[in-house]
DNA sequence: ATAAATTTTTAGACAAAACTAAATATTTGT
DNA sequence: ACAAATATTTAGTTTTGTCTAAAAATTTAT
């Protein structure tokens, strides 16, 4: 597969919300930042070589094939954003772009060693769950903090409230995006939470709790 | 720049020893394993980029700007492969290949962090020196370990007799290509050597000195 | 010095991946 | 149900990098 060739195949993968469902040829243009009718040559010749079924004027979705080939293209997208940011100190926000070029590079060995030397991670940066070798992966879905069961963690993902008093709070707080976040405890009187973050424990209100995105795999 | 036109500045580079003597048509078509008739397409190209000075019928050279693009490619290249063997755990022999996938990566930062991730390494796993990042590095040369004077140290590449005896020597006593070699002394008397190899003291005689190959840079 | 051998360039073609403009199919709104 | 709006495909180009075959230049050998 060529590298324009994969970006395809995930582009459809994640269009499909990893369902697999159909996705139009106006939708993956736009994701692709490229034109229908290029789309429309691409899905082609993906269709010729076995890795989507396409209909004209219906829509285009992977073949089992084309699954495997677009869970080894996030496998390796995943790992990789996890090794620049633990092993080389990128942030968060910095990881993506560099991983969208690394995931092209063709070595089965160079995967099975990085997942190795990264201790296996399960998720990357962004709480996205990394499927392993034989493409199986849990789910990760975006839950308030509040709303997250006694014992989970995941990793801070957003805020619902964007004002300028509660981003100062977290600032304040040393809590960020990108953070991992575990639920220790849970008062039952007011609601409040004892997080456990980056290796620090603290204790933070219900209001603040309801207001941070965390996401977590089940 | 493009991946391709990235590896035709190597490969002129590599040819030009370094010391970028002018190359023919022919010589970069073997190295590429491409036809002549393209390598006269790409230079063409590259002369028009300002990358190299091209003559028709009379080869081609690296501009000074190209000869930056070179190092900057090899430091790519060498940096990677130190990373495959110090941290992947790769062999001597298996990062070359992926090594010429990875070094089109573009990102400064991940180069810049990966230098520091790796120490700044001053050498590859091959024993040759990686440019710094302002495109200085110190020539590497191939000698006998037998001429080579005390305290230097140096990287086995390669073997004079490659007869079954000593080869077999050679695996009994643990010495492989690709281990780092330090001389520490030398015996007045019969020329033999004590050395240092990944860590172990050993004394060797000046006939197996005599047959070992070590790249010491100076 | 000239012919033969070799190297290099040119001309013309092709495949991959993109684009624009025009044609056609589908969906939406009345 | 039909016209208008929207989505999609087709047709024809372009760019990049490659190739083969033929022409031209250079080098080598007599
Ligand atoms: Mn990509
Ligand atoms: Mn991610
Ligand atoms: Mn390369
Ligand atoms: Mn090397």
């Amino acid at each position: 597969m060529t590298l324009s060739e994969e970006d395809y195949i995930k582009a459809i993968y994640h269009l499909g919300k990893g369902e697999n469902h159909t996705v139009s040829t106006n939708e993956v243009a736009e994701k692709m930042e490229t034109k229908p009718s290029s789309v429309t040559d691409m899905v082609k010749k993906l269709s010729e070589k076995g890795l989507v079924n396409y209909r004209p004027y219906k829509g285009v979705s992977l073949t089992g094939f084309g699954q495997k080939m677009a869970l080894t293209l996030v496998r390796k997208h995943r790992l990789w954003e996890v090794f620049l940011v633990e092993k080389l100190d990128f942030s968060w926000d910095e990881v993506h772009e560099v991983a969208e070029q690394l995931e092209h590079i063709k070595s089965e060995k160079l995967i099975d060693r990085l997942d190795k030397h990264l201790g296996f991670p399960q998720v990357d940066p962004h709480g996205d769950p990394i499927p392993s070798k034989k493409g199986e992966f849990k789910k990760a879905i975006k839950k308030l903090l509040s709303e997250v069961p006694i014992g989970v963690n995941g990793i801070c993902v957003g805020v619902k409230d964007s004002s300028a008093p509660f981003l100062k709070f977290l600032d304040k707080n040393n809590i960020a995006l990108g953070d991992t976040i575990a639920v220790k405890d849970k008062e039952e009187f007011d609601g409040s939470l004892h997080i456990q973050i980056k290796n620090r424990d603290i204790h933070i209100s219900q209001q603040i709790a309801a207001n941070l995105y965390l996401k977590i795999t089940e």
